[in-house]
DNA sequence: GTGAAAGCGCTAACAG
DNA sequence: CTGTTAGCGCTTTCAC
């Protein structure tokens, strides 16, 4: 049986307020008393009942974070610095996280509903955002606390933090051109995801700013996986007129990509040229290590996490909607036109 | 202000305990009145405060995972896909999950004691286990549910789940000398791993059964990171007589391995032969592809989750201690010593 | 079958 | 400064 505020009461001859006072640390408790309370709590192992604080506070001291298209075999090394850094803001506040990872096919409205609903999270953070994302426009609706990691293209305002792919795609894309290359090809995510619209669109501004036509035969749409970039790379390179730079739309699919240029007898960063967007670790460590435009995606966890803390304890809020811009390192995937 | 049991009971001019009986769905209810109550209910939007019923259930309907040594850079696909296997499982039965992830640093102890004495979880998964794990100790001695994924030294018996590292390794040494090889080396996981161990021991068992000696400069101690496995790689690698077989304690050291030979022109499975262990997704699509041992890790993330709800609802312990043998996949990585 | 009442453990008025 | 009293919203005896 844990000990109650009642049991530290009783064994002071004191009252049950007076001891939650003293606990809370709040003003009205006398100094002897207050050590008193602090010593015999200490001794009797007492600690708090999460559960009956919540109830009463109304609040549950706890952020939501649900993991969207989480299946068997789906590992991005993405996910985990995020939610390393989500993690541990929170922590760092207080805050439990609540994470819900979502079981491909299982309706996920209803899962953002009931932790909603029944109160199971002060706040939600969403990521991946889409273009018309029912997810944000349910929680704007129902005015709960939320920051979304992307944007989307719904019309109501709500607080984000997002990356500009646009202009991360612009510069790489004239990087690849000063370069040399002409003939370049884009893998990119689903395009309800909203960050392949931005990237796609920088890809396409990038274009027509180098007075290069858009030739719809460049570009593929995929999935997110390596496997998708192993797919479409495939299938570029055994063109008869291939392109001389590939760019994917994410690191992993950038990797697959190289596994396919490889297995074909090329030369990555030679014989072809291959740049992704992320720079996860494995990125570094590829051979040859990976040209990628970097999101600093712990720090962006930690960020959003921050942000929606602001949100929920009224603090200044400051800019609510905040836009990055990717940095270009460029590796030994991509050089001059072979 | 959300609708209370209280705001139903109201409405329909029963008692609040009525109410609460035909939402529990136990008997003791007018079929009649049942009706009348879930109508009204779906009706007026009510959902139950889980707080509430936590508080007065005495219990949390959550499962607690921590995540150790999470820190900024730290991103291990192996992780998000145990977290996918586990969420989805607990999501299945209703349960929460309240994911921890321990800032470098912190005192880790302190947050087990915490979660426990504070009951915000129901029980505990432990993963990464150590040799005198003192988070295991401690769950042990408080009685705290928990299962754990590996074992330990410790003495006291408890439930966990492991994959036997000692018969993976083994197997993968004797498919390694019966390819000709020699001079194998091993990049092990830190010691103080209980798994890393088992790796060692069956690596050491191998060679005496293969009547090979045990050559302590061909064994290196790194981390757990690609990066790890890079040094290490190229360290054996530059030697005046280098092995011709390297193993790495996970995948993610193998692929940094492969990354430190072919920086110095080697032929992977040709020249050198490399391996690993877990079989992340990379794993495949890495150029060569790496032969590994296969950890199920999804199913094992489901597998522990699920034995833990047993424990919490005193089910049919069945077995408690699951020991999973690695599945060998040769892949492009090894070949004959050349 | 239904209702009244007693908590679960805690916080926050409101008195004294 | 301290104690008394009301809840927070729910489940669960125990009577009727």
């Amino acid at each position: 049986m844990p000990v109650t505020l009642q049991d530290v009461a009783d064994r002071l001859s004191v009252s049950i307020a007076t001891v939650s006072r003293a606990l809370a640390d709040v003003p009205g408790v006398a100094p002897a008393t207050r050590l008193r309370v602090l010593a015999a709590a200490e001794e009797m192992g007492y600690h708090p009942n999460v559960m009956a604080q919540r109830l009463q506070k109304r609040r549950t001291d706890t952020l939501g974070f649900i993991i969207p298209t989480f299946g068997p075999r789906f590992s991005d090394p993405y996910f985990s610095e995020l939610l390393a850094g989500i993690g541990n803001e929170a922590a760092e506040h207080e805050y439990d996280l609540l994470v819900s990872t979502r079981a491909p096919g299982t309706e996920e409205l209803a899962l953002y509903e009931r932790v909603v609903k029944e109160r199971r999270v002060d706040g939600l953070l969403v990521v991946r955002t889409r273009r018309q994302d029912a997810r944000i426009a349910y929680l704007i609706e129902q005015q709960f606390p939320f920051v979304a990691f992307g944007r989307s293209d719904l019309e109501g305002d709500f607080p984000y933090l997002d990356v500009d792919g646009q202009a991360g795609l612009e510069e790489l894309m004239a990087y690849l051109v000063a370069q040399g290359h002409r003939r370049i090809a884009y893998v990119s995510a689903p395009l309800n995801l909203m960050f392949a619209n931005y990237r796609l669109a920088g890809y396409r501004e990038a274009l027509s700013r180098a007075g290069l036509p858009y030739d719809e035969s460049l570009v593929v749409t995929g999935g997110l996986t390596d496997m998708d970039g192993y797919e479409a790379g495939r299938e570029f390179l055994q063109r008869a007129n291939p392109p001389t730079a590939i760019i994917a739309g994410n690191d992993l699919m950038a990797l697959g990509v190289m596994s396919a240029a490889q297995e074909l007898g090329l030369r990555v960063g030679r014989d072809v040229s291959i740049a992704g967007f992320d720079d996860i670790s494995l990125a570094e460590l590829a051979h040859p290590s990976l040209t990628t435009l970097r999101q600093p995606i712990y720090q962006i966890g930690q960020r959003i996490c921050d942000m929606l803390l602001c949100l929920l304890n009224g603090t200044a809020p400051e800019v609510s909607q905040v836009l990055l811009k990717p940095e270009l390192i460029v590796r030994q995937s991509t050089g001059r036109v072979g």
